[in-house]
DNA sequence: TATACTGTAATAGTTAACTAATACAGTAGT
DNA sequence: ACTACTGTATTAGTTAACTATTACAGTATA
């Protein structure tokens, strides 16, 4: 896994595992791998997973069970709301950043069109 | 200003100048306030202030002179460039997290175009 | 009950970003 | 020349994120 350098790894952990989790690929109610496993596949520390995972715990998308494991929560709603929030964030950032850059409304479709006939091509 | 604290601080003095000069605030060839100047209006340290012009001179977007101040390149293409890849980077960044989400490339703009709607409404 | 998994906690050390303070160097107006 | 601006450099100290290591605590199974 590659990680941005400006941004907390711990963050990014946990980021990655809400894709996993909205996506389907880790199922509601699912165990997660355990934090040992996590730290070496990432090759990143113990305790920085477990401070993603705390986070997520925080959150209430993964229960915590000391000597079983990390599960991902069976409440359907908890991950459709996670779904919108990260939606949101990203849409919030892209309209505020190029607002910031006078381009109007019409303009961000535009671009955003363009952004994705562009990349329809290189593949 | 308001700083992301997930975010370097110098990182976001860069962003925040690079919007001014492309939307023209600050003007090809204008001096820009002093770094002393700049510390105090953003509550920083001038040598956080002296990295990011430092990236910004790097990145040849800004000149300096010693004892005279930094000024804005009077390049207008080098200005221009930075625009689009201010406005691409936002553009991959809101593509890839939506496609990670299993979001399509429709469902991406009538995303966007919701988003919009909904700040129109509450402004 | 021993063993091997789990999560969790605590300690110590490293690094990058940032602050604070001081000093130095170039420019300009008096 | 003096003064007051500029940018630049250096040093020291703080903090957050991260790593490494060890230990502890709960669970399951042979």
């Amino acid at each position: 896994m590659e990680f941005d350098d400006k941004l907390p790894i711990y963050y990014q952990i946990k980021q990655y595992f809400y894709h996993e989790i909205i996506v389907g690929r880790l199922a509601l109610g699912a165990k997660l791998p355990s934090v040992r496993q996590i730290a070496v596949a990432l090759t990143v520390n113990v305790n920085t997973v477990q401070r993603a995972l705390a986070e997520m715990e925080t959150e209430k998308v993964i229960t915590s069970q000391r000597g079983k494991g990390n599960f991902v929560t069976e409440d359907v709603q908890r991950v459709l709301k996670l779904k919108e929030q990260l939606i949101q964030v990203q849409l919030k950032q892209l309209y505020e950043e190029l607002k910031a850059l006078n381009i109007g409304d019409d303009g961000m479709v535009t671009y955003l069109k363009q952004y994705i006939e562009m990349r329809r091509e290189n593949d």
